[in-house]
DNA sequence: TCCGGCTTTCAGCATCGCTTCACGCCACCG
DNA sequence: CGGTGGCGTGAAGCGATGCTGAAAGCCGGA
């Protein structure tokens, strides 16, 4: 009989491309994984893996089990969901993934109320970039996305997803206390043309704004320095090195040297919850989109709870 | 994350209605179910079984968890299926339920066919009567199930099973030598009024075409003496107790003090192959089904083949 | 030719999951 | 009312499973 672990390493393997990145991604030493695959095909008589020095590739024997790995773990998953709901409380494990704003700005509050009153309820987050959080969700591997949406830097969901929002966050522009628009109390996108820039990595969505409204301006933005960092970034501020765009969600206090100032129109970073539609139902996914909602009114931010499917 | 085996140990105490009813149909003790289910409670954090003196029943999350195992089971064995057909021949595992008459007189030439083309082919087989073969294939415990049908008693076919003909078999009657039927060459169902029958239990065909052949004529028939083995009921027709209804399959040399007379019209016992609509591709089904149909021709019965979904 | 990333193999060890045996429970029956 | 038997559970034991860490094999690229 097929074992839905060992499928669930093979599947792994599919996604990763090699042993070892699987390895890593499942918390398992290369050793281990290498091993159930090797049972896995003696269990099923079939080559799974095509071995070459520099990796592996999938046979197209594996590339069927896979697919059957796929519906049982969302079969597997929708049954735990729906116990999870006949028992109305939060319970199980649930995992987050959030773009790192959102780990500081929002998580903390939300998911300490959460766990202190249900403490059945095991949470684990993980921090990644907002394209990243949803994919985490499609695959399984987290239950509940924290990313960020902009006009013009449209967040892809993917199928199966449902999503509802958090809340809209305006950005600002943080830049040089020495910058020659630093005086200014408002900016328009125009007073931004021929600015260094400092950004997240690519897949963040202020990077992709960044992009995009410039050359929506006729102008190739120069993307000087990346840092993923909040701090970091700020930092490169301060040095004038360049100027970075801000959520006021999970901004810290600004360090000296570096000033703030609201853009106008002022765009708006949109907070997005996202899950699998399997578990929309699942009382730690409805627990923490309420817990969610309630703690981005408790921070005194403008506009939240409007559902957008 | 939920574990396939431990499911199917649950859904066999639903079956089963019992520990170690479950134990029995897996091969294991009840001490071995009941530390599974224990596990699977706590794994689920749920209570599955309500104990009472006299055995268990289910509560309503492990009914819910009985209804997944069955979706995942039934997508595990389809996926099993699909890699034997992508190999393209008969490997793994093949169990037949089979009616006694067809386990000595059909089985054992076409399973040696079978097992010494395909040594990756390991088969097991299981005696049962007619009905029963019908639920353990649908049930998943046998992938080949060989039942007989006739007119008048026909085998109710679960839903999510497929099936052809593999022969027509004549039924003749046996009776003792010094029954004043004994003389005559062919016999019709009038002539059976009133005598005592010997059948084997409820659940195999010839049990209820006995009963409903003889009530279509307004006798209630007189069962006698039930007996589930051929040898056993031709020893009680040797004794003058009865007589019997066999077929030609699987019939062997007939003891002294019992003749066996035809009867005209003879009623005509089919021998009906069936199996999972999701297996009907798998290689060691189609080659188990051939070998059988050429099986039936070589034991120079009359017709075979004639498909009939 | 060596290096480095990748996979595999091997030994060691903790854990799992089975069996056996013993026990507790309660319906049933004498 | 107490014995009896079927049923489920728990502890001990033991083989199988499945992990880790070390070491070796493999092959492309410098």
């Amino acid at each position: 009989m097929l074992d839905l672990s060992r499928l669930r390493t093979l599947r792994a393997v599919a996604v990763h491309g090699s042993i070892s990145g699987a390895a890593a991604a499942l918390g398992y030493t290369p050793s281990a994984v290498s091993q159930q695959i090797a049972k896995l095909e003696r269990e099923t008589r079939t080559t799974l893996l095509e071995r070459h020095a520099r990796g592996v590739t999938l046979t197209g024997d594996a590339e069927h089990l896979v697919a059957a790995a796929g519906q049982l773990l969302a079969v597997a998953q929708e049954a735990e969901a729906r116990l999870e709901e006949r028992r109305g409380r939060p319970s199980g494990t649930l995992t987050v993934a959030s773009s790192p704003t959102a780990v500081r700005g929002l998580l903390p509050g939300a998911l300490a109320k959460l766990t202190s009153a249900h403490p059945d309820l095991t949470v684990r987050t993980i921090e990644a970039l907002d394209h990243a959080c949803a994919e985490l969700v499609a695959q399984g591997v987290a239950d509940l996305g924290l990313a960020h949406d902009a006009e013009l830097a449209r967040l892809p969901v993917p199928s199966g997803l449902e999503r509802t929002l958090i809340g809209e966050d305006p950005v600002e522009v943080c830049l040089p206390a020495a910058h020659s628009l630093a005086p200014r109390t408002v900016l328009s996108r125009e007073d931004l043309v021929g600015v260094d820039w400092i950004t997240p990595p690519p897949g963040a969505v202020c990077h992709d704004w960044v992009q995009l409204t410039m050359r929506g301006l006729g102008h190739e933005p120069v993307l000087a320095h990346q840092a993923s960092e909040a701090a970091s970034q700020l930092a490169l501020v301060a040095a004038g090195l360049g100027v970075v765009l801000v959520g006021r969600l999970g901004r810290g206090p600004l360090p000296d040297g570096v000033v703030s100032i609201p853009l106008e129109p002022a765009p708006m970073r949109q907070v997005h919850a996202l899950w699998r539609s399997g578990t929309g139902r699942r009382p730690a996914v409805t627990e923490a989109l309420r817990l969610l909602l309630q703690e981005w009114r408790d921070l005194g931010y403008e506009s939240a709870g409007r559902p957008t499917t």
